[in-house]
DNA sequence: AATTCGGGGCC
DNA sequence: GGCCCAGAATT
């Protein structure tokens, strides 16, 4: 934890302690930035707001042939609202927590609502949005609107944890304190510039693992490595997936995206034995009732898709939201 | 502050 | 096989 003098220090233009940080990060920005669509100068505010929702705890290199086919079938807002939200879901893929694809329609439909079809600038317009929160608000108005809003997200903490702080990794979860040095660490202008740099380096040199800090322009002024690399302070605890209930949901998404249709119930539910020939999502029921869940896991699982809005019943079953 | 929520690729 | 990834919403 820097005290507020190194802080207040670092806060300031030019000609202080932090501004040679601006420079050299922006540098090497301009020259090892990744070539990403969403960076595209001709890019929409709308591309890029799909981009923020999609990699919401999805990496790149999955997200990218998602990005492309949604801006092609869907090139703004109002497109997207049109359809119903089970588009968006089967239009998700594998990305994961499809409850985003469901957050990204809903917020298409405020836009078009609320806002004329054009994605708003302002923080609090965005926040307002459903599954905008305070890094996906700040991401947008800045990378879409160059609002000078501090962006905040696991990349750039983990740069201001090792860089700044002298810390292996941040902490588990954004705390004040954190938010306050990313604040002071602001540039007077390229702020744009700034949050993307900072959090490109996060991703491809001061990378959670295996660090490349033989590549990383901060070398020479980095806190951790003048502390002799210490180890972290806690040990991140994993998450469960084998036999958990996102699992179980997970598995009952894929079948219900592949279907064109409702899927009985008892076919989910594993109460009957899968007895369609050439049921074009047998593959998708094979791999749910491989899972060997228990008869209560199927329920549970099912009745929290159709609590969440990511399943609808139907007469004949259960289907993707009309 | 702690939980829940997907899924895949890499060390 | 654990770990990580441009988080948000709920409790």
């Amino acid at each position: 934890m820097p005290t507020p003098t190194a802080v207040r220090a670092a806060a300031a233009p030019p000609g202080t302690a932090a501004a040679p940080l601006h420079g050299l990060i922006g540098r090497w920005f301009d020259e090892n930035a990744r070539t990403l669509p969403w960076r595209d100068p001709g890019c929409s505010a709308w591309g890029i707001m799909v981009s923020e929702f999609m990699l919401q705890q999805t990496p790149v290199a999955r997200v990218l042939p998602v990005w492309e086919e949604w801006l092609r079938r869907w090139p703004e807002p109002a497109a997207l609202a049109a359809e119903p939200s089970g588009e968006a879901l089967r239009a998700w893929g594998r990305l994961g927590y499809p409850r985003r694809a469901l957050r990204l329609h809903a917020a298409a439909t405020a836009i078009v609502e609320r806002h004329e079809g054009e994605v708003p600038a302002g923080r609090e317009e965005l926040l307002a949005l459903p599954g905008v929160g305070t890094y996906t608000a700040a991401a947008i108005a800045s990378f879409a609107f160059e609002l000078p809003e501090t962006v905040v997200d696991t990349n750039i903490r983990r740069v201001h944890a090792r860089a700044v702080t002298g810390n292996a990794l941040p902490s588990p979860a954004l705390t004040a304190a954190e938010f306050k040095l990313a604040e002071a660490l602001m540039p007077e202008e390229d702020t744009k510039r700034w949050n993307a740099g900072v959090m490109e380096l996060g991703a491809l040199v001061c990378t959670a693992r295996s660090p490349r800090c033989g590549e990383c322009p901060l070398l020479d002024r980095c806190a951790w490595i003048a502390a002799g690399k210490p180890e972290p302070h806690y040990v991140p605890k994993g998450q469960a997936w084998a036999g958990t209930d996102r699992q179980v949901r997970g598995a009952m998404m894929a079948v219900l995206r592949k279907a064109e249709g409702p899927v009985p119930r008892s076919l989910l539910l594993g109460t009957v034995d899968l007895v369609h020939d050439g049921a074009e999502h047998a593959v998708e029921i094979a791999k749910l009732q491989a899972l060997g869940a228990s008869d209560e896991q199927l329920a549970r699982s099912l009745d929290g898709l159709l609590a969440d809005g990511l399943a609808e019943n139907v007469p004949a079953g259960v289907r993707l939201p009309a």
